[in-house]
DNA sequence: TGCTGTGAATCGCTTCACAGCC
DNA sequence: GGCTGTGAAGCGATTCACAGCA
């Protein structure tokens, strides 16, 4: 879920459930590779099976798109990635530039599955002089004095932050006052934007983190195993194998 | 998210939301950063305020871990500091190899927030010949035919894989092979492991879809004149138009 | 007085189980 | 018979509101 929600509560005409959009790019990529194979439809049990989760859970959510499915079938698989690309508005294309050029920012800039699905990296920007002009994947870095004549002329509403975190929020203000309303947010620093701005975050640190919270526990469980008598150890194993399945993507609100 | 995985939920008396451990490292950021200024202790208010959390959610989520705060006064910074380092396997060190030394990778190696957390890049692993010897951020790359090796030797739990997709399962049934029980997945794959492995992922292409879903749903949403509630920003609202049903799918193919 | 800690109410997501249709 | 679509139950997380303590 993203934080700047424009706080009205149910403006919509038709509210699908964060958690469920939070999917839709899965069953997307999951039903793109089964377009390419040429498979012409596919259960939801198959297709959960290829999305990594669990059937009824998808059910539910094409249920929220409409009735796209075929009792005793299936789903069409050409009609349901054209369904949930426009549900996704990837019918459309989206110009998205790249704050900070540093390895991240060119990992991002070279990622191939940004032209794929209806994004295009529409300018690379960077704070570095020596940087300006330089050409990564293809697309020359510009300086960021120029970023808000970027954003007007690209008509720019997405943008990737991949600064260092002392330059994030003022990035994220620039870029806010251009007229950018959805932030990626790379930099480990949780930024403020006003109203009707979202943003999302990757942290790698707190990816780990997390991690290391179950690794530890689990590693707390193997010594605890063979005592068997005591309750609390005991508790403790029983929450073990259980993935953390977070399923709300690595990525938390801002 | 991992694939397979026992339903057992979580325990209730000793157990720790997970939602509740995802926030954790957040807490930790924003009062490592108080720490550094010397702030002697803090209130709910004003750290939910620096984690980007309501205050009501962070007194619950402490009261998971214990009593650590002071009526009246709030919490101890440094003490608390301590707490959820240790609540989250901090006070250890963890030895993580990166696998895949491309762009991202690099990013990967390169980034700071690595060694001051626990985590120790205990070894880079690529499968480009090339690459191995070469030092990036100070490690040399190894080849990936001593993987096992590498992991053994290091005692390493913890892997990061940043490859191209395709080679993201094998290397993961590698990982796993070799003992390695949680992975953090920057390929846009869904991994499939055993019970007990835990994986969580990281995908660009996920969260910019998402993005652009809510981006799309602020466009339409001119026609809301209802109440009050006016969404800043109001420049550039047009470009995404909501594509019509009836023509053939836009996307293509990754 | 001020702020924590927490039961109780609430919300939203997941899962179940089966009716409905091909 | 097989598989979708969905009301209803279940469950975890969030929020409320206030009791309890420095």
């Amino acid at each position: 879920m993203a934080t700047g929600r424009t706080h009205r509560p149910a403006t919509r005409s038709r509210g699908i459930p964060e958690a469920t959009v939070a999917r839709l790019p899965l069953y997307l990529r999951a039903l793109t590779a089964l377009s390419e194979r040429s498979v012409p439809t596919v259960s939801s049990e198959e297709l959960a099976a290829a999305a990594g989760v669990n059937s009824a859970k998808l059910r539910k959510d094409f249920s929220y798109l409409g009735s796209y499915g075929t009792r005793g079938v299936g789903y069409d698989v050409e009609y349901l990635v054209y369904q949930i690309s426009r549900e996704l508005g990837l019918t459309q294309d989206w110009p998205v530039v790249i704050v900070g050029i540093g390895n991240l920012g060119a990992a991002l800039a070279n990622y191939g599955g940004f032209a794929s699905r209806g994004f295009r990296v529409a300018a690379l920007i960077d704070a570095d002089p020596a940087m300006a002009g330089k050409p990564v994947a293809g697309i020359p870095v510009q300086h960021s004095d120029d970023l808000e004549k970027i954003i007007e002329d690209n008509g720019v509403s997405i943008g990737v932050i991949a600064t260092p975190a002392g330059a994030a929020q003022p990035v994220c203000d620039r870029l806010v006052a251009a007229g950018v309303t959805s932030i990626l947010n790379f930099a480990p620093t949780v930024l403020s934007v006003p109203d009707g701005v979202d943003v999302r975050k990757v942290d790698l640190s707190i990816e780990l983190q997390i991690l290391a919270f179950h690794e530890q526990r689990k590693a707390g469980e193997e010594s605890a195993a063979g005592d068997g008598a005591h309750p609390a150890a005991a508790a403790r194993k029983e929450a073990a194998d259980q993935g953390p399945d977070g399923d709300i993507p690595a990525v938390m609100p801002a």
